[in-house]
DNA sequence: ACGAATGATACTAATACGGTATCATTAAGT
DNA sequence: ACTTAATGATACCGTATTAGTATCATTCGT
């Protein structure tokens, strides 16, 4: 059983580096090289995360990848939905119907009040939290270069 | 993401059904009819938890299992342990070496954190915890019938 | 002896996870 | 304009886990 897959934690990695970073974009080969990511791999992640908006991406020569919010809003929990789907420890059988069966159904309690702890501390996870020294971001759209 | 599968949430229901019945044995074609379950599946699981000592079986006409715990000592966790392996939120990637990443060593430390905290709070959870009502067990080896 | 139950075990199907491969597109440098 | 180095998009593959089925052997009450 395991709370948090490899390409969850790839993708931390992946983010607390270029954080790390005072650059203005980190390509793939860079990466690669640092974290001992399969390329492939890695690349597809990133532009998962490009595509649900948490990396800003360059094409081209000299392109990478960067953050594309602030470290603080990038959270555990959005990484863990992404490439986990929604966190529900639970999952009831019996969905929508009306559970037939009342030891089933305070299990179900038990549980929701456990997740609910669990999502508060992993939300409380993000990229600054693990990462030691704050990066200043270019301005918005602007890249100097 | 589940914490819990199918085959526990089965083994649990049964477990609480037994547990409800005031009978010495509870067969599988009765279980069938009022927990929903394949009946197959229902028998390999039943099987698995005889085979942990959890649950006491009876062959031959008239068999079925019954209970060879009390409900107190039948935890959520050690369904869990039987189902579904150790119970790990975390699992390092970098096993037994030294791993050369900051960030992720501070989220292990957090991940560990919340791991034990869920593992204290679902081995709260047992199959007396879950019935409404105590039943009183015949004595150790003996069946009245 | 028969029937109704569990024991043991092998097999199958579906899904998720981890990873690879390929071609298209973009943009910098010359 | 051409080349090159980067990302975008997408399809594919192998393995492990989960969910479920099938079959035959064994036991025991009647």
């Amino acid at each position: 059983m395991k709370l948090i897959t490899r390409n969850t934690d790839y993708a931390l990695r992946a983010l607390c580096y270029i954080a790390e970073q005072e650059k203005d974009s980190v390509s793939v080969p860079e990466m690669v090289a640092a974290l001992h990511i399969p390329r492939p791999f890695l690349r597809k992640l990133l532009q998962t995360l490009s595509a649900e908006g948490i990396l800003q991406s360059f094409k081209g020569q000299g392109g990478g990848f960067t953050l594309a919010k602030d470290p603080e809003q990038i959270r555990l929990t959005e990484l863990i939905r992404i490439f986990q789907g929604t966190v529900e420890l639970n999952e009831c059988i019996f969905k929508r119907k009306v559970c037939p069966n009342r030891a089933t159904c305070r299990l179900k309690r038990e549980i929701d009040a456990i997740e609910k702890d669990v999502l508060r501390r992993l939300s409380a996870i993000n990229i600054a939290s693990l990462t030691a020294h704050r990066r200043i971001r270019p301005k918005e759209g602007v890249r100097a270069r």
